[in-house]
RNA sequence: GCCGCCGUAGCUCAGGGGUAGAGCGCACCAUUGGUAAUGGUGAGGCCAUAAGUUCGAUUCUUAUCGGCGGCACCA
């Protein structure tokens, strides 16, 4: 007798072992036709699935959220049965499903070409269209190599010999296709439906390692319903018009090219934001009790040498002569930072010392790893290295989130990723260090509220590390804010200060980051915004612009009103036509357009609107300076 | 850096072995108009760079540089 409760809390009853299938179609036909796989005890399985004992029983539809992953590993599966059709030369790897899809990873001499997409596409439909059933296996691990490599099929064989011998592997067929998996999958490949596509072909690393061969991966993107499929396309096309290289041009913020690869030219618009930004970093920093500084963009290597730099990063910097010196362009600044800290004796009472600097870096980046003003060469930190007893390291972290949070916020982001990166294997410092370190900093962490997920093994040579990361328009992660806990560093440059004992000890350094780079976050705030910034941002806040040439004197006035309540105003008197205007100032996504006509101008007031906006507001031109003025209020203010 | 694709006017793109075309933008002229494109005229190009094939290359080949998409990298 095997008891199996259902979501619901009420329980069926079966006499002997039953398949998932069976089961949901006890509960009702509707049911077993929809149903895509089962949940067992919390475990997704085939429908075919034996259960053998009581479980809490649920049925996977296209409904569920879970589905979907269901649905894209299938496609997969499905991609490469139609490949090895096509290309029977093929060797097929990895095929995992993704966020959003799908991609499998071959192997071949041949190079497939866009147009193969298609014909593959083609073939996946055939397929789905045999509706083949897909069937588990299960063999011993030694027979499966074997079976793999008479076929031909050596990544996959290779894959198996990383699982321990005596170990048994599923396999999963469908048609002629077999392929290792650990499942589940659908019951047959006419369940994926229609909803998917091939989206691109790129290269990838064996085993994600760039010491091995490069395979050819094809992505995909698969959904539920062809709705969802639609919906997913059209959402990327949208997402595409608010990348940051185009807006930037679009709206003139900056421009790059190929002479200062990897630099940016900013323009006058670009620029303005840029320095609103520190402005306001620069203030929150003060707030803060942060202490600016300023230090050298050349160094002698003999300061890299001893940081460490010189053996760990030196494929990444920059290198200048002079005379008989060898000088690099700084990478970062906390060698810098702990020359200031060096000047002089410290005491206890000095700490935490909070140094922050907008730090100039050039990095000699993988051309290509170049990416916008997202990963450039020439970037500018919203740097600090907080220097401070181990006992500090709590508060100053938890401190410091808070801040982080608070600046996001003020800047449009309320959600950020957090993660958390533990030792890695090649590092600095004892372990007992690196426990004081690590639980420190998720203390600290939690303290402030924040949940993170964990990057195992990708922490700094010298500390553990957080990281917060924002998303691109695209879907990009992109690291911003970080914190790090550094032991080594003053060790290595020989920083300490005098204890309360009168003893010299070592402070310990936080390097830490909210922006993590102007250049970056610049980028993400101009997709996360589509380009439309909140007025405190904008480079431009207000534009007046005329009807006719008749109130030419009068915008003049407006602009004056303007100009004296601190606004980033244009004015416009173009020999134009209205529409013309408003359209043009609407692309350049200006917040607020005053028009002003001959009516206005007698009456004294301005015609307010609002980008995007279809309505218009008639006002006085003190009270729309004064409504605009509460808008154009920043975060400190 | 690796794999693939791409490089024609400021931008978006068409074309194609006989030295180039559109729309937008820009300039000039006319137009003075009520909230997302007024009309006309005109100026812009060593067709990324270099070599090769050819009577002739922007078009074909190769290399270089750069861009894009991934991968790897990202203290």
């Amino acid at each position: 007798m095997i008891s199996l409760t259902l979501p619901d809390g009420s329980k069926r009853t079966f006499d002997g072992p039953v398949s998932g299938l069976d089961v949901a179609a006890d509960i009702g036909p509707g049911l077993a036709k929809a149903a895509l796989a089962v949940r067992i005890d919390g475990e997704m399985r085939d429908l075919d699935f034996l259960i053998e004992k009581d479980s809490a029983f649920s049925v996977v539809t296209s409904k569920d959220e879970d589905a979907l992953d269901l649905i894209r590993h299938d496609a997969a599966h499905i991609m490469a049965e139609a490949v090895q059709e096509l290309y029977p030369d093929v060797q097929v790897t990895i095929g995992p499903s993704i966020e959003n899809g799908f991609y499998y990873d071959f192997a071949r001499s041949d190079k497939f070409t866009p147009e193969d997409l298609v014909v593959i596409e083609k073939r996946m439909h055939e397929i789905v269209k045999r509706d083949e059933k897909i069937e588990r296996s299960v063999r011993p691990r030694d027979e499966a190599i074997e079976f793999f490599k008479d076929m031909g099929e050596h990544y996959k064989a290779q894959l198996i010999e990383a699982i321990p011998a005596g170990e048994e592997v599923s396999l999963y067929s469908q048609g002629d296709f077999i392929d290792l998996c650990r499942g589940p999958h659908l019951p047959s490949t006419g369940r994926l439906g229609k909803a998917f596509k091939l989206t691109k072909l790129a290269g990838a690393y064996w085993r994600g390692d760039s010491n091995n061969e490069m395979l050819q991966r094809i992505y995909g993107t698969a959904w539920a319903n062809e709705k969802q499929l639609k919906e997913y396309l059209h959402m990327v096309e949208e997402a595409e018009k608010r990348d940051h290289r185009r807006l930037g041009r679009e709206m003139e913020l900056f421009h790059l090219q190929e002479e200062a690869q990897g630099s940016v030219f900013w323009h006058p618009k670009g620029w303005t934001m840029y320095r609103i930004l520190q402005d306001y970093i620069r203030g929150k920093l003060e707030d803060a009790d942060y202490a600016e500084v300023n230090t050298p963009q050349l160094v002698d290597r003999s300061l890299w040498e001893a940081s460490g730099h010189w053996e760990k990063f030196r494929e990444n910097m920059f290198i200048s002569e002079s005379e008989d010196k060898v000088l690099a362009i700084k990478p970062m600044n906390c060698p810098c930072h702990v020359q200031i800290f060096r000047q002089g004796t410290r005491s206890y009472r000095d700490l935490p010392l909070r140094m922050a600097e907008f730090g100039s870096c050039h990095r000699n980046e993988p051309s290509g790893a170049l990416h916008g003003i997202m990963r450039v060469r020439a970037f500018t930190q919203d740097d600090a290295h907080i220097f401070c007893t181990e006992e500090q390291i709590t508060a100053e972290t938890k401190a410091f989130c808070e801040l982080l949070l608070d600046v996001y916020k003020d800047l449009g982001f309320e959600e950020v990723a957090v993660k958390f990166s533990d030792r890695p294997p090649v590092r600095a410092g004892e372990d007992e260090t690196w426990d004081k370190a690590e639980s420190a900093l998720k203390e600290a962490t939690e303290a402030a509220g924040l949940s993170w997920t964990l990057n195992p093994g990708e922490g700094a040579f010298y500390g553990p590390k957080l990281e917060f990361v924002l998303r691109d328009a695209i879907g990009r992660d992109w690291q911003c804010g970080t914190m790090q806990v550094d032991f080594v560093l003053p060790e290595r440059l020989d920083a300490s200060y005098i204890g309360v004992d009168g003893e010299k000890h070592r402070p310990v350094m936080l390097h830490r980051a909210i922006l993590g780079s102007f250049e970056r976050f610049i980028g993400i705030l101009i997709e996360n915004h589509a380009g439309r910034m909140p007025m405190w941002l904008a480079p431009v806040q207000v534009v007046i612009t005329t009807i006719t040439s008749d109130a030419d004197e009068y915008a003049h006035e407006v602009m004056g009103a303007l100009l004296k309540a601190g606004f980033r105003a244009e004015l416009d008197i173009q020999n134009e036509k209205i529409n013309f205007k408003i359209r043009k100032h609407s692309h350049a996504k200006v917040p607020a357009i005053l028009v002003v006509g001959k009516r206005e101008a007698e009456e004294g007031t301005v015609a307010l609107r609002r980008l995007g906006g279809k309505d218009q507001e008639i006002l006085a031109i003190k009270d729309a300076v004064d409504i605009l003025a509460v808008e154009a209020k920043g975060p400190l203010a």
